[in-house]
DNA sequence: GAGTTTATGGGACTGTCGTCCCATGACGAG
DNA sequence: CTCGTCATGGGACGACAGTCCCATAAACTC
């Protein structure tokens, strides 16, 4: 039993209404490509619209920097003339992803806090695009598909999206101190390893799950169970 | 050159100072165990001190809520008698580790969330510590010390701890939507495939760098450069 | 024990985020 | 053209984070 709220946006007149929150998004990505990330208040003032209005098309912040983070278009991560052979084609993938990432690094910090900040209501309330990385990667890999079963390939994907993305280069950077380019070379080198290890022995998916290896003493902390 | 303002409880009457310190961030901590994240005022008033005298200590929740994070004590991640296989080791230290990540969530996200909002500056004003997972992963691989270069292991372990840590396993949750028990079975393959192909073709060093594969047709997109 | 130092408590103040209410003016239907 | 709907603007409001100032009570010194 979902809540249907109907959003603000959709009764009522309906292209005025577009018409305002076009506004209010093209502000706020004025502000973000000007280097700051805009507040609800910000936005409002740039797009010339009163701040009770602006608070009526996004609730909070993080509402507007979801609409307003801009999409990767990219249909494809791959060279002109793509290699056949997987690992090269990951490794171009991989290189160019990276990349795009270190143009864009302070908005995908900044979507990377956002849904850290976001409660689970939050999270499935609003949109939050988990880009194409999912789907440039297993294009990557479409010489696989035949070699894996699809949720064999899926968790392989998946694996290598969770190596090589964001959080991965910020922890490399931020807490492990290496710089960004060593970063970047130590998550190549690590999707590689994924894919080589995928070859022989193929990603465990949840139906393997159960055995878990045996546990041994644990880490004494005073920790809490989540609320 | 750094600037060196001595922090307000190492002048003057220290002891008494620690105390009431102290008391902060056991309240603190106290909160953070019935599953909040205090603010200052609440640690406050928790530890009955008032909100100008906890600010003195803590000038903001971040800094409090760092220096309130449990750590984690364990000198090792090690079942009682360890098996000599490294990549046994390894798994036995993996499967711990992301069993206390679980077990701590909701903690490990918090101090995700507070290295993200901090800046440069702040990040190193902080004593953030990163944790132990190093030296665990370390010790697990240490039959492999004279296999690898100091820097090729290095480079191997900061791999697997980036493949294993709490951001792999939110965005795998958060994200890609799979279980927990699934993202922890997917980095324990994925940590097993970063050590095999440790053994055939090292991890690169910094030296290493240099060489870029073909980079192509990248994504366009209306980002700007950091500010 | 008297006097000085100093950690603390209380409160005022600013700025921000988000909510709510009401008047107004523009739009659209008839 | 007129009337009612409805998006907007303006402002008040509460909650919270952080800063600053001053009085006070505790602790240390002699």
């Amino acid at each position: 039993m979902t809540v249907m709220s109907t959003p603000y946006e959709l009764n009522g007149r309906s292209a005025q209404k577009s018409r305002t929150r076009a506004a209010l998004v093209a502000a706020a990505r004025d502000l973000i490509a000007a280097g700051v990330t805009p507040t609800i208040e910000d936005a409002a003032a740039a797009a010339s619209i009163s701040r009770s209005t602006a608070y009526r098309y996004f609730t909070n912040e993080r509402a507007l920097l979801v609409a307003a983070h801009p999409e990767i278009v990219a249909e494809s991560m791959l060279p002109e003339n793509p290699p056949q052979d997987p690992a090269a084609r990951l490794d171009a993938v991989v290189a160019n992803f990276s990349a795009m990432i270190l143009d864009t690094e302070a908005q995908q910090r900044t979507m990377l806090r956002l849904s850290l900040e976001m409660d689970t209501a939050e999270r499935d309330a609003l949109p939050l695009r988990q880009g194409r990385a999912i789907a440039w990667i297993a294009e990557a890999l479409d010489g696989l598909r035949h070699d894996l079963s699809d949720e064999q390939f899926r968790q392989l994907v998946l694996s290598i999206r969770a190596t090589v993305g964001i959080e991965a280069i910020v922890w490399l950077v931020d807490v492990a101190g290496i710089s960004r380019n060593d970063a970047v070379a130590l998550t190549r080198w690590s999707a590689q390893a994924l894919l080589q290890r995928a070859a022989t022995i193929p990603p465990p998916t949840p139906a393997d799950r159960g055995q878990r290896t045996a546990v041994a003493r644990r880490a004494s902390t005073n920790q809490p169970t989540r609320p």
